[in-house]
RNA sequence: GGGCCCGUAGCUUAGCCAGGUUGAGCGCACGGCUGAUAACCGUGAGGUCACGCGUUCAAAUCGCGUCGGGCCCA
């Protein structure tokens, strides 16, 4: 009993197959009122004959495999198919059978890869009654020939039926192979095709694969060599009219085969002069056989995969060219996505080890696919698709470019979004803005290429120069390193990193007030040109990410400052890092002061003080390392708004409060009825007193006396619980080595700083509403109506005059408001008004 | 059915090769800064590292199995 999904293939059936392990049943079976004798796998006989739909059954007895196929047998449909009459149909042993259906297989090696092999072992008929239109031949015999086969399926199982031979028939689902284009099943038929004998190379081929080096490792090792492993023979040869002919001439009288290497040598061997290689011209082309006869062309194509599989020299222009190909074969590096293992990779390598026995790549990176957000395939089906065109448009080439790059390991399949996309668009934003940032203090200064050596500057740098120069020199070095492990995807994120935390986050907001200055201070021009270097290697660094931004970058800067630099930062070499300004320590400390000024604004929020007023002090108490700020203290200074810092050592801390409070548990068994006074006493206590009386008794007999309604109490240690905290003046906030303090204090002298800025703020951003240029002058009014204050701004006078660019101003209360812009402001909850115009 | 890869916060992900406190961005809530301004910063909430079993003093990480997704093969 055999079963099958393919009805049509049983006119070509010549065998059944059996799992050499398995043991078989005969029984004899009923259902109304038939009766049966049927073979089966003996572990399937229940449920067959519940499908066949029989009512009981008896045993007949067991068959071994090996008895099996001893056994011969007619076929079913021996009436309709005169071609079956020649064969004789036995019983052979496959692995491949498993303990499904029936646990015998149809064989039919017309139709099928496993059937083919299995006949081929057994010198079975290859019996395939199918011509290559799908439809039956003549073999198949009257009843069928002509039918196509996909339709004939309800044919063959009628005239099963009608002889008895059908046990059951059903409906079920299972996949199929169908035509990717038009969609028509796929019908498989025994052939004559062109094979290179590939299987024998596959040992010399693993061999090779493992002399690549693959990105990921197990894309070679694992992947690609298990598919070496099982690799087939390759067949060449396509019934197709478009593409490459196979240049294969045979004798149809002899046999004899001629391949034609060259145009030339066809011209020469056939006599004709030759305008077209490609059909239909050449197929018109014969040649003379020794034997007398004409030769005539196998009339088919390569498959498309042998002309990609030559990419590699072919694009040299070998063998009509070898220069060429010894300078640059194999190839250092290819790269396509995970299905081409069975595809470029297979076809380049065979093809390689046919004509030179080594492959034609050192190195291959397999990437993966783009798929939608949820990590499905995009398809016009679910209407999920993205088209890279859209993303160019909407945020543009380097930000999707970038983003594609980052957003995973090159291996791995990119599930694709577009916030992550938009993210990567701001992180490239922020760093145009960055590039922006010095551009009109710089023209303003006239900045050129004398300026923009740093060389001459060295003298001048401060501590964060330096820094901001070492820190670009070890990124530089971490990306090299990064992209000799084709790690492209930590590469956009080290690029990140030092965009948005070290130059614009730390680095320009440290340079700013340094581009204000009005002369030509070294001090400012040290900071331009650190810039220029930082700006001008990191467009290197990113030329390959982002080549349009890094290009318009670099021609400005760089092509601007001096027309006989390249002409393109893509022709520049790739930047060296300069160990010279490495220096991890000053990174170390400038991470080190970074913390601290976070944590500064941590306790800054906690203690109510906005960065805008400038504290006394800020106090760091390191837990157990002592801290050293390594030359930076002017930079956390400026960066906390602090007038002082304070570095303690370890384990010290600033002086605490001390809370008190009674343990009552201690102290009723002691006092007793006067317990309640003595929780009051403690309570009026001060507590520093208390603990230094404490202290100073031996260890035996602490005692401290505490004096309260006239009454002495002599308390010990255990009847109270000491708790320090921070005076309210300081507010706190850990960071990875200990604690902050900021200290909130305020005085006159920090208040009157405080409402400085305050105005300062205030008339910049009415200076920038009235879209005023950076140089231009202004008059200015700020009429305060509270007294006090007006006091205290009124000390910072010159200084809110300087910053905001006033030749003309006035500071007081009742003034009358004159200006093209006026406007009210609360500040501290006190109404400043404000009129500005830009002077004459 | 077989081989290989992937699964970590609502979303996108780092860490996994070489075991030692899961780290970021987006979004959300609150606060702050600002002559880079159609920006930016801080704080907070949010995690059974798909699930199960094992190895180990210790597992997101190593091994086995299950489930879900991707590629290839049958």
């Amino acid at each position: 009993m055999i079963w099958t999904t393919t009805p049509w293939t049983i006119p070509a059936n010549v065998a059944v197959a059996v799992n050499p392990t398995f043991e078989y049943s005969k029984v004899r079976a009923w259902k109304d009122g038939q009766v049966d004798t049927l073979i089966m796998a003996s572990d399937l006989v229940e449920p067959v004959l519940k499908v066949g739909r029989y009512k009981d059954y008896e045993l007949l007895g067991t068959l071994s495999a090996k008895e099996m196929q001893e056994l011969k047998y007619s076929h079913p449909l021996l009436d309709l198919v005169p071609g079956q009459k020649d064969i004789e149909h036995g019983v052979y042993a496959a692995d491949f059978v498993t303990a499904e259906n029936t646990g015998c297989v149809h064989i039919a090696p017309g139709h099928g890869l496993e059937d083919y092999e299995l006949g081929l072992d057994h010198h079975l008929k290859i019996f395939c009654p199918v011509g290559e239109d799908g439809h039956y031949t003549a073999e198949a015999g009257e009843k069928y020939v002509g039918l196509y086969v996909k339709e004939a399926d309800g044919d063959v199982i009628a005239d099963l039926e009608e002889r008895g031979k059908l046990v059951a028939q059903g409906r079920l689902a299972h996949r199929y192979g169908h035509c990717w284009r038009c969609k028509t099943p796929i019908i498989f038929i025994a052939t004559s095709q062109w094979f290179l004998r590939i299987s024998d190379l596959r040992d010399k081929m693993l061999d090779e694969v493992s002399r690549v080096t693959w990105y990921p490792e197990w894309a070679g090792s694992a992947r690609f060599s298990d598919w070496i492993r099982n690799a087939r023979d390759w067949c060449i040869s396509r019934q197709r009219y478009w593409g490459i002919p196979l240049p294969i001439w045979t004798c149809p009288a002899c046999g004899k085969i001629e391949v034609i290497g060259t145009a030339e040598e066809l011209e020469h061997r056939s006599g004709q002069k030759l305008a077209d290689l490609h059909r239909p011209d050449v197929d018109s082309i014969v040649l003379d056989c020794p034997c007398g006869e004409k030769m005539k062309r196998s009339p088919d194509v390569f498959d498309v995969w042998f002309d990609s599989a030559v990419a590699s020299w072919a694009t040299l222009r070998f063998p009509s060219h070898e220069s060429e190909f010894n300078d640059w074969w194999p190839a250092d590096f290819i790269t396509e996505g995970h299905d081409q293992t069975r595809g470029w990779f297979y076809s380049q390598l065979g093809a390689s080890m046919v004509s030179f026995g080594r492959a034609p790549y050192k190195s291959v990176l397999m990437h993966g696919f783009t798929l939608d957000d949820q990590g499905r395939k995009m398809s016009k089906s679910i209407g999920n698709i993205v088209q890279p065109e859209e993303v160019v448009a909407k945020f543009g080439a380097d930000i999707l470019r970038a983003y594609v790059l980052g957003a995973n390991a090159p291996w791995e399949d990119l599930h694709f979004s577009w916030d992550a996309v938009e993210n990567t668009g701001r992180m490239l934003n922020i760093f145009w803005n960055a590039y922006r940032f010095a551009l009109p203090y710089m023209v303003l200064d006239n900045f050129d290429a004398s300026k923009a050596d740093l060389s001459q500057y060295k003298s001048s740098l401060r501590p964060e120069d330096r820094w901001i120069l070492s820190r670009i020199n070890s990124l530089t070095e971490a990306v090299t390193d990064c992209m000799e492990q084709y790690l492209l995807h930590r590469i956009i994120r080290l690029i990140s990193d030092f965009i948005l935390e070290d130059l614009s986050r730390w680095y320009i907001q440290l340079v700013r007030p340094r581009t204000w200055i009005e002369q030509d201070d070294p001090d400012k021009l040290a900071a331009y040109a650190t810039l220029y270097e930082v700006l001008v290697k990191l467009s290197k660094i990113m030329a390959p990410f982002t080549p349009f931004l890094s290009e318009t970058i670099y021609q400005n800067l760089v092509r601007g400052l001096d027309e006989k630099a390249l002409p393109s930062v893509h022709m520049c070499d790739w930047p060296r890092a300069d160990k010279d300004w490495i220096d991890k320590r000053l990174e170390a400390s400038m991470l080190l002061v970074r913390e601290v000024s976070e944590a500064a604004s941590n306790a800054r929020q906690k203690g109510g003080r906005k960065l805008r007023w400038p504290v006394s002090e800020i106090v760091i108490a390191p837990s157990r390392d002592m801290v050293d700020l390594d030359n930076l203290d002017s930079v956390l200074r400026g960066q906390t708004n602090s007038k002082k810092i304070t570095v303690l050592s370890p384990g010290q801390k600033p002086k605490m409060d001390l809370e008190m409070a009674p343990v009552h548990k201690k102290i009723g068994p002691v006092f007793k009825g006067e317990a309640r006074a003595v929780v009051e006493a403690i309570a009026a206590a001060d507590p520093f007193e208390v603990k230094r009386m404490f202290d100073q008794g031996e260890i035996s007999q602490r005692e401290a006396i505490l004096k309260h309604g006239g009454k002495e109490y002599r308390i010990t240690p255990e009847m109270v619980l000491f708790k320090e905290l921070p005076p309210e003046n300081l507010s706190a906030a850990e960071f990875s080595r200990g604690f902050v303090y900021v200290d909130t204090t305020l005085t006159p002298e920090l208040e009157a700083e405080g409402y400085a800025r305050e105005i300062i703020r205030r008339i910049q951003d009415m200076r920038k509403e009235l879209d005023l240029r950076v140089e231009d002058q202004i008059r200015a009014v700020v009429d305060i109506e509270s007294k006090p204050i007006l006091d205290l701004a009124a000390q910072k006078k010159e200084h809110i005059a300087s910053e905001v660019r006033a030749a003309d101003f006035q500071l007081g209360l009742g003034l009358k408001l004159q200006g093209k812009l006026i406007k009210d402001w609360d500040i501290e909850g006190v109404c400043v008004r404000i009129g500005i115009d830009k002077a004459a």
